[in-house]
DNA sequence: CCACCCATGCGCGAAACTGCGTATCTCTTT
DNA sequence: AAAGAGATACGCAGTTTCGCGCATGGGTGG
């Protein structure tokens, strides 16, 4: 009920991207000894072949599920510096914490990758608890970043159920205006502003424009 | 009167800790041709000493004017490191970022001291324009987290001001609740209420429920 | 004792909310 | 073309809530 209520939103998935097939299968027999899922691909360009295979419509969506991905720097083909700035231009980054694992990096392409958002970047060889501790750390602010998103999402199907002109008087009335001046703003009569502004709280799903501003000031400043 | 007004908080200044004179005085040449102020330490002490030096309980305000903090990672004595996490401790990363200089970084450090809060971290030798690039835009972060306090010094003003019953009400009051309710909930008379309403919205300085929400959630959800 | 906070009552006028009815206008469906 | 749906707009009447001034009283602390 409450926002920090249990529920699940599926089961947590660890995308393991490394051209080096052992060290996949050991980190996902690790992780299977931790109860995580994982998924394995050996380059960049098979897991980009994953996203876009998902069905259409869906990939601003995805993921679905808490997810990470471990994503190795240096791989033949497609690098994993490359694949991380894709993600980042589609703004998964929040859903999709990644952590770099990487044999011998330079100091600024680290710390590049950091001030871009990655949550991570890790230097081989890893300890192996201290790896999947981060991965869950970075699990956790998956799910946070996607219940956000569906609050944010539904906020916006709402909104577009509103006409253009309720929106109008939306905007006045969480300025925190009064009917009259509203209908004097718009120059319409003050029974025609009581009527949209009922409308927007119905839709809106909210009882008082104290909700109604508290629920567009959470989510999403720039709106 | 915006809140992007170009009204200046005070002279910007570089704060250059390194334990090479010859680095602070080339820097500070470099920023003086870019008409910056510039104060060099010659050790991480130094500059604790200029901080413990300022009036006492201006602490928590410092620093008023933009600043940033170019800082060297290996000194004699303490550590850039050492320093920055300090400051971190004393939460005026926001209004003094940090750039680290290191002419010889591992990874792991680097990466830490970024995902800890500094603002860059940038190896010796570094181009010089990339380099005061860089303090520029850290000044101007630094100018903004201190415009930003002031907001919020300005709200926990008002909010001292308020007596205890007229915050109780006032939290009921930004849930949206309609003053018989509040009455009910503090088991009050409404005409009561209404009193605390009025101080508290006199206090605050708005005129309407909707704007103290406004103004509560703009400056810390963690009130 | 005075100042301050808290609490309450009464009353008036303004504003807000609600229900019911009416009226265009546009766009789509039949 | 006729019918229907939806958006916009307005009025009246009644109830509730709000804002505010005025007056009262109890408790605490300098």
């Amino acid at each position: 009920m409450n926002p920090a209520n249990p529920i699940s939103l599926g089961l947590p998935v660890v995308y393991l991207v490394d051209d080096e097939d052992v060290l996949r299968d050991a980190l996902a027999w690790l992780l299977r000894s931790r109860r995580l899922l994982s998924e394995g691909f050996n380059s960049a360009e098979a897991f980009e072949a994953m996203l876009c295979a998902k069905p259409p419509g869906t990939l601003a969506d995805w993921p679905s599920s808490p997810s990470c991905l471990v994503l190795d720097v240096r791989m033949p083909g497609m690098s994993g510096l490359a694949l991380f700035e894709r993600l980042a231009e589609r703004g998964v980054l929040a859903a999709l914490p990644v952590i770099f694992l990487t044999g011998h990096a330079d100091v600024p392409t680290a710390v590049a990758a950091v001030k871009r958002g990655a949550f991570d970047f890790v230097e081989k060889p890893f300890a192996d608890n201290a790896l999947v501790d981060r991965i869950e750390q970075a699990l956790q602010r998956s799910e946070a970043a996607i219940r956000e998103r569906l609050r944010s999402h539904t906020l916006a199907r709402r909104l577009a159920e509103l006409t253009e002109r309720e929106r109008e008087v939306m905007h006045l009335v969480i300025e925190g205006r009064p009917n009259k001046l509203i209908a004097d703003e718009l120059d319409i009569s003050v029974r025609t502003v009581e009527v949209h502004r009922a409308r927007v709280f119905e839709k809106m799903d909210v009882k008082s424009a104290v909700e109604l501003a508290n629920m567009l000031r959470e989510a999403g400043p720039g709106r």
